[in-house]
DNA sequence: CGCGAGCTTGACGTTGTTCAACTAGAGTGG
DNA sequence: CCACTCTAGTTGAACAACGTCAAGCTCGCG
């Protein structure tokens, strides 16, 4: 949720000139990159804080990013986690009010900051730009009602499933990936005990569904994670 | 959540014109008008229905709906109540799936049915109209996410709670009103079972939280529902 | 070698769902 | 006008799901 998903249209390193390019002139795209900043940020900074006002969008070349947000009481939330190529925070473009949470690196990430006022203005005077824009921020939208959805009506396991199934299709683009989140993370995903995740997992090893050992994850059994999914 | 309210901009019965004519011209209005149909819906009406093609864009001029999802095993899930006047089904327009959900009468509404195509091609030639639909479209994703985040981390007297204060403030604007949906509409809408509801609801009662008989709801102590919503 | 963070496991208590029984009111047909 | 039925609402008890707690483990790092 949250994020623009370019990769149907783009796949190299200038991906973010390309899809401007489309819409816009080389002109008006000359005026977004002398206006942003490009930045590395390591495995657990803060990218965009929940509370601040947001000035950027952030286009996010490489890298993963969490999406959290924290409760009165210090609890953590992760609302998604997501991918490059995206962009990030895009709602926050046209919503004036403070960020509703963080976005937090997961993975080394390159990020290009840019100012709203800029991307904003360009919009205005460019219609088709601003409904291809709104295009992939509704398909974002669908994804966090999904995800309400599930929340709302499965068990745990099939929470847990949801999410394996998830960071399979949509983050690592495998069935066999090295996790970068900690069994706390993915309890603060599937918004339950780190004891869920944990004796939810190893009892899914013991069944031949998934195979794990220590930050490696493999599916085994697609079908039936599949299944567990959707009985919930 | 996916709604966009004009109330801050418009208040009388010709609201839907006056606020296109800040951005189109008459003619163009026009041609909305032309391509558009007036209808009346009855109590428990669908007016879009789930895994429909999203052909059109609802404005609602009087009336309640309900976005309503209904999962495989024919469970249904309220995702927001909200009341006119608003847009309904505007994430459609510019995603090409199918409904998520269906969108149905609570009580006796107006509508008026306007094509997509017209409206994304005037859209696509006013880029100020865009970024506007865009910024209401934003608030609405804003309150899905954070009735996503009440129903992640509160137990259910933080989510009834949540509700009734919903209702109070954002569809019968009131602390006193007859509500329209049952005991079990209210269960699908906070997520538990229509006992857990009842049972919660006559505790209030007694405690003198609220006053209820039958469909008329009254908020006597609305600082302790508020602070039941905040411990969750 | 020892410390600490993250991971794992099992026991236990709380929360919430399910089930079954009962009540009240609305609609129907004799 | 009175059974009869159907639906919505209500209540309590049994049961299952889930979170919390406490203890032990593993691994990387100083």
């Amino acid at each position: 949720m949250y994020t623009w998903d370019m990769e149907s249209i783009l796949h190299n390193s200038n991906w973010l000139k390309r899809i401007a390019l489309q819409f816009i002139t080389e002109k008006d795209f000359e005026k977004i990159e002398r206006t942003s900043v490009n930045l590395k940020f390591k495995k657990n900074e803060i990218i965009l804080k929940q509370g601040n006002k947001p000035t950027h969008i952030a286009f996010m070349q490489s890298g993963v990013v969490k999406f959290n947000y924290e409760n009165e009481l210090n609890k953590n939330i992760i609302l998604s986690l997501v991918a490059a190529p995206k962009i990030l925070g895009g709602a926050n473009l046209f919503y004036k009010d403070n960020n509703l949470f963080s976005i937090i690196a997961v993975e080394d990430c390159e990020i290009i900051l840019i100012d709203s006022n800029v991307l904003l203005d360009l919009l205005r005077n460019n219609g088709k730009f601003a409904v291809a824009l709104f295009q992939v921020a509704s398909d974002m939208f669908k994804k966090s009602i999904l995800n309400f959805i599930s929340l709302a009506n499965k068990q745990k396991e099939g929470r847990i499933a949801d999410i394996i199934l998830y960071l399979s299709e949509n983050v690592y683009h495998s069935n066999s990936f090295n996790l970068s989140l900690t069994r706390k993370e993915l309890a603060e995903f599937a918004c339950c005990s780190p004891e869920n995740v944990i004796m939810t997992l190893s009892k899914w090893q013991t069944e031949k569904i998934i195979d794990m050992s220590k930050k490696h994850f493999e599916i085994i059994n697609i079908e039936k994670l599949k299944h567990i999914s959707k009985i919930g």
